[in-house]
DNA sequence: GAAGGTATGGTCTCAATGAGACCGTGTCAA
DNA sequence: TTGACACGGTCTCATTGAGACCATACCTTC
């Protein structure tokens, strides 16, 4: 029932919350907000809003001197898009796409050292976003209203996220053969 | 450093840990064990194989009668292209799309009721996939080649991400506003 | 006040993938 | 003997990926 695709929905959901935009400044939100659970590349945010103004749900105002920008508007049929795709519970699958979880799946193939190096690399990423996610959550504002509240939510299912994989990399570099089955334990109480 | 997609090292990583193979098995194969971590499409499992043929990595042995099956074999170049992408530490970042985490992003911006429909269906989709996996790991027997633990480590990351993913929307579902925060409590352990 | 760096703002192209329609062959059971 | 179903594959069109390329404005520093 989705009548358009998810990377047309965060445009005129960012449209929708912060007013009109060039596809320069959603380029800069997309980067700041959503890339963790929705990459999207920047040429696609300058086709895909004239693409939306002409199915009439954005409104495009181009300046015709300087910098040439071109400032797009939501209108009440993008609204009511934005608001129908919002009312539907019934969403795709999430996909994910990770190399990493590749290369350990085939590592019986490979040198058996390559494994421990593979997982320090994860580790240490998975340790910098969760290092990130947790610090933009400290900065956030306690504030009561809504919009505060959706980066809340996100951030937290971020560091929940990172977490898990941190965790796992690490337990991966300590003991590459796996030998024992630390799933069962909980995370971050090493057994005795 | 990739000379090549991750779509082509599966192909590739498959056919040398089963033997030759026709598309259409790669394809059972990837369905059962790849799709959770790098989905692909089945036509392109049909266009890959010429392809590495064509690059040599592969040798494509063709039945002219009957069902016209077309079987590739691993060539010694692909054996060791193989190799060189395994002994790689260094992997590109994993992406994630999930059309869930961008409607609760967006959530303020419709009905206060919609995030408690999309938070259970979501909670129920990753309980589903939580037991799936539980299951397989039961079933997988505990053999000690390296094979099984490959299957068996995924498996483990499977329900360490399933089962944040069902905890983070089940405690959004029971307390959409999220006044409190519970991620800094362990998970499991609701408070008094 | 000219030179260069950087942020702003955008267009374009080619390749690759996504999404799925469509088409045969063999096997087995009713 | 025909229909269902698993097997095995090809094809096409639209969308996205990846990144090169271009121009304007501002800001610093020599």
């Amino acid at each position: 029932m989705a009548e358009y695709s998810p990377a047309r929905y965060v445009v005129l959901g960012l449209i929708a919350r912060h007013g009109a935009m060039t596809p320069y400044e959603l380029k800069a939100r997309v980067e700041d907000d959503i890339q963790p659970f929705w990459p999207i590349l920047h040429a696609q945010l300058y086709r895909i809003p004239p693409e939306l103004a002409q199915a009439g749900l954005l409104r495009e105002e181009a300046e015709t001197t300087g910098r040439r920008r071109r400032i797009f508007h939501l209108t009440d049929a993008g609204r009511a898009a934005l608001a129908r795709w919002l009312a539907d519970p019934d969403t795709p699958e999430a996909e994910t796409r990770d190399p990493a979880q590749l290369k350990l799946f085939f590592a019986d193939l490979g040198d058996p050292s390559d494994i421990v190096a593979l997982a320090n690399r994860q580790a240490a990423r998975h340790r910098t976003w969760l290092a990130h996610y947790t610090s933009l959550r400290a900065d956030l504002a306690p504030a009561e209203d809504s919009r505060q509240r959706s980066r809340a939510r996100l951030l937290r299912l971020g560091v929940l996220h990172e977490r898990a994989h941190a965790e796992f990399w690490e337990s991966i570099a300590a003991d590459p053969e796996q030998l024992d089955d630390p799933v069962s334990r909980p995370p971050s109480r090493p057994s005795p």
